[in-house]
DNA sequence: CCCAATTGCGTATCTCGTACGCTCTCTGCG
DNA sequence: CGCAGAGAGCGTACGAGATACGCAATTGGG
């Protein structure tokens, strides 16, 4: 795949040019690929999409694929982007604060229905609509902070980051225990094992404490973690109560 | 790999149970072909990491490397541990806040040197020894907080996943331009030409005000958002001051 | 000394992504 | 209207990569 290639298949998601030319009608077309290796990943994980399986999906050959879609790792991309679906629409009169709260919370929502996604390799900057439509939704949020520019756009990178780093937790502990069966324990179990007590007494204490055996629900630590970066912007706005 | 060789492979990298038994003398270890690996991706980026390009590094056959390593996923997994290195030392006197910038510019320098380890997927807690040295560290430092347990942990996560989402972020960057080239200028010019203004009034409002075409230099992002967090957790201790 | 454990690694297999090119179907142009 | 060319589908083939299996050589223990 050359960027060529890239940028066209970056506009055909966009729906420029779409007007009809010559040659037989498609049978096929990216959203339907698109949506038949989201089904594949929903069903069996992320590892399970691979052209041929998709292509049988769609009982038609791998390299079909190939006029719609210019790479595998593009169809990985377009995959990420209907995973995060429509963005929010802003809400009059909210709060920055409650705009931040229910963006995260929304593609929170979107990653926990499609937990493969996390696990798409990030190529490059936002530049699908969908993405580009969260972007939009968050900037808008943050309007009236009167924040420089730069900052909203740090205030964007910090946010979405974190969802992402959370949505990565949230699959790989899925992945490693099959069900919704607790990681922790095993993990406290490991720690005892092989980090004593004199060399790491700060961990230990948390062990030893407990902590890694009950944890508080994953809602709660997703919550307290946004509500530090919440309180973190305030403060940049002289906002003491968040 | 089955789990029992993963955590036997655990066991071996924090150097239990390695009591010589039967057999030839070992020409290769884990730490030569971690080292070959990590050299590798250095010198042309992970992709390149393959078994058989890491034997040929040493000099021996693919398949020999796995009578140390279980696995490729667990060869980048030591890769990334050896990325990490040693953990930085807690200063006695040092506030949180100095400490955890200590710890996450320490972090990231050691992403700098290696961008690679940003790609490499995450698949479990941290268990290996550098990794857990540098739990400790950050705990250490969250010490005179009295923050409860999981809230230290959850400190610990927002920083440490950010510095990754940092290091994420540069090695894309530079993977899309081969080298210190700006990326801003030709990303605007694609917002520009697909983010209409009507649609996308707050995007716009950033793209025609210069925001992507003149970044601030990636140290100065880094610290924004870094300072958010540590204002984020000072907030949860009343502390009104950074 | 013999047997068992360990190391190195050759052979083979399977899966995967995709380049190339052929055939058939449509459309636009002369 | 007829035809050349563009475009869709996809078969064949290839290279690359991870790794299972098993053989030969090297050690240590009984």
């Amino acid at each position: 795949m050359t960027s060529n290639e890239a940028l066209t298949a970056i506009h055909a998601a966009w729906g420029v040019k779409e007007s009809r030319q010559r040659g037989p009608r498609p049978g096929l077309s990216a959203e339907r690929i698109v949506a038949a290796a989201c089904e594949l990943a929903d069903a069996e994980g992320l590892g399970a999409v691979s052209m041929s399986r998709v292509a049988a999906a769609l009982d038609t050959g791998a390299m079909s694929l190939y006029r719609h879609v210019p790479s595998k790792d593009h169809l990985l991309a377009l995959m990420f982007d209907a995973m995060a679906g429509q963005a929010p629409v802003p809400v009059d009169g909210e709060t920055w604060q409650d705009g931040i709260r229910r963006w995260a919370s929304a593609l929170r929502a979107s990653y926990l229905r499609h937990s493969w996604a996390a696990q798409i390799p990030i190529t490059g900057p936002p530049a699908l609509p969908n993405q580009v439509h969260w972007m939009e939704a968050m900037l808008r949020s943050l309007s009236e902070t009167g924040l420089p520019g730069t900052h909203k756009l740090g205030v964007l990178q910090l946010v979405a980051g974190y969802v992402h780093d959370d949505a990565t937790m949230n699959v790989t502990i899925a992945r490693r225990t099959g069900s919704g069966e607790d990681i922790g324990p095993h993990y406290a179990g490991l720690l005892r094992e092989l980090a004593d007590a004199q060399r790491f007494p700060a961990l230990r204490g948390l062990v030893d404490e407990g902590v890694f055996d009950r944890a508080d629900p994953p809602e709660e630590q997703f919550h307290f973690g946004l509500e530090r970066i919440i309180a973190g912007v305030g403060s940049l706005l002289g906002t003491t109560k968040p």
